[in-house]
DNA sequence: CGATCCACTTGACCAAAGTCAAGGCGGGTG
DNA sequence: CACCCGCCTTGACTTTGGTCAAGTGGATCG
């Protein structure tokens, strides 16, 4: 069932009272998607906000060469489009489901009803939307200064069950098709690249993976040593 | 001297009042800045946010390893750091003009209190970041699916002063190597692509721009025909 | 239990962009 | 007017990542 909590994993809802997400709760729609199942489409009015409570949801454009740039992968407790609730023209890019997905969405008309009656969730908009700002931020940093390698090393460690002692092992949340999207190479260069990475402490077998010292594989990336390796 | 329209420009204060504009215009600082000027460094607390009224102001990161990378490239009617004095841990980006720039500075706590007396000013601080997001979205769009070739031509595009009728001349905005910085490729590159684009329909002088036929040229952007080039 | 499908991997090759190094051109200065 | 300095351009070469094509291996289904 949804619980308060799911919703204020939520930046957007987060500043809430109990009272506040209590009133919220009957208002939302909660739903289980199978992985593909598409949610909108690029092009058209955006009608709804969505919440990711878990799985994954990959917001993506298709060019007209036919191609899918992948924008972002959005995971638990992540909004999605509610920058497109407010500016109204027709949202530029599709979302879909990339993994089974739990997700809760807000009708437009509701939404602006909720950010009319209270300050506190205009407020969890500009902190939502100041977080996806940093987020892509980051985004356009790694894709102008990073090789291949190094962003996939950056990845695995944002996956890393935090903690980051020694030796952490995880699954990788999606597949690996939709990892080079993210990242924006092609699946034949994540595929090498993993590999060259086994000379530096990881290892991976199917969607498994260890890193042997994420503090180690951290530092090599701020230093800029990943990209010739020492072939251990 | 600082005239309402300057401040209107903003999306951020486009929806106020006159009345609120006047309000606002005693209280924020104007200063006009020299080419190279530092605004704030990466890492410190934000405590202003600006406004560019004319020229251009970088926001750009220093990596570990040496390298700048330029986020972006604001000019006039744009807001930087807005997003900062609200999640209000340390600012992960410094800015500089970049050339000869007036701007307007609100100081941190003088715009907290806008922000808490006119809803006007939430509602413009939810569309100037829903802004900044969607221009980053096509920042990444761009940087994981274009050529060197065709960002640049993006770009350009992008300069040409509004019409897009047949052969218009217009001036580089910047330096080339921001401009290159902006791109995400060397300078080098720029400067071959810029010479490749003379088959296209492109000349250039020094930094004075012609293009003959900006439809033409979007047309070739979009049908992805840029890349391989007739030799022309 | 084998056939098939799909996602991923591997290999060989190629094109695009980065690197390093030298050279031109203009603008400012003595 | 000659000089120097920065910015940009050009050239030769290297590296990275993309492309095309074939192969592997696990899962599913008959």
């Amino acid at each position: 069932m949804l619980a308060a909590d799911d919703l204020r994993a939520a930046t957007l809802f987060s500043r809430l009272s109990d009272r506040e997400i209590d009133a919220l709760i009957p208002i939302v729609r909660e739903q289980t998607l199978a992985k593909g199942t598409p949610l909108f489409h690029e092009g058209e009015p955006m009608d709804r906000l969505y919440l990711v409570i878990s799985g994954w949801v990959t917001l993506f454009r298709d060019t007209n060469t036919g191609q899918r740039v992948v924008i972002r992968v959005f995971g638990p407790g992540e909004t999605l489009a509610e920058a497109a609730l407010f500016l109204d023209s027709a949202f530029p890019a599709s979302g879909e489901v990339a993994e089974d997905a739990r997700l809760v969405s807000i009708d437009r008309a509701a939404f602006e009803r909720l950010l009319a009656a209270s300050p506190r969730v205009a407020t969890g908009m500009i902190a939502s939307l100041a977080m996806h700002l940093r987020a892509l931020t980051v985004e356009v940093e790694q894709l102008k200064t990073r090789t291949a390698t190094e962003r996939i090393a950056a990845f695995l460690l944002t996956c890393c069950p935090n903690g980051r002692k020694a030796r952490s092992t995880f699954e990788l949340p999606y597949d690996k098709s939709l990892i080079a999207q993210r990242l924006g190479m092609q699946p034949e260069s994540l595929s090498r690249n993993l590999a060259k990475l086994g000379c530096h402490g990881i290892s991976i077998d199917r969607n498994r993976v260890t890193i042997d010292d994420p503090k180690v594989l951290e530092n090599a990336l701020g230093s800029g040593t990943l990209g010739r390796l020492s072939s251990g």
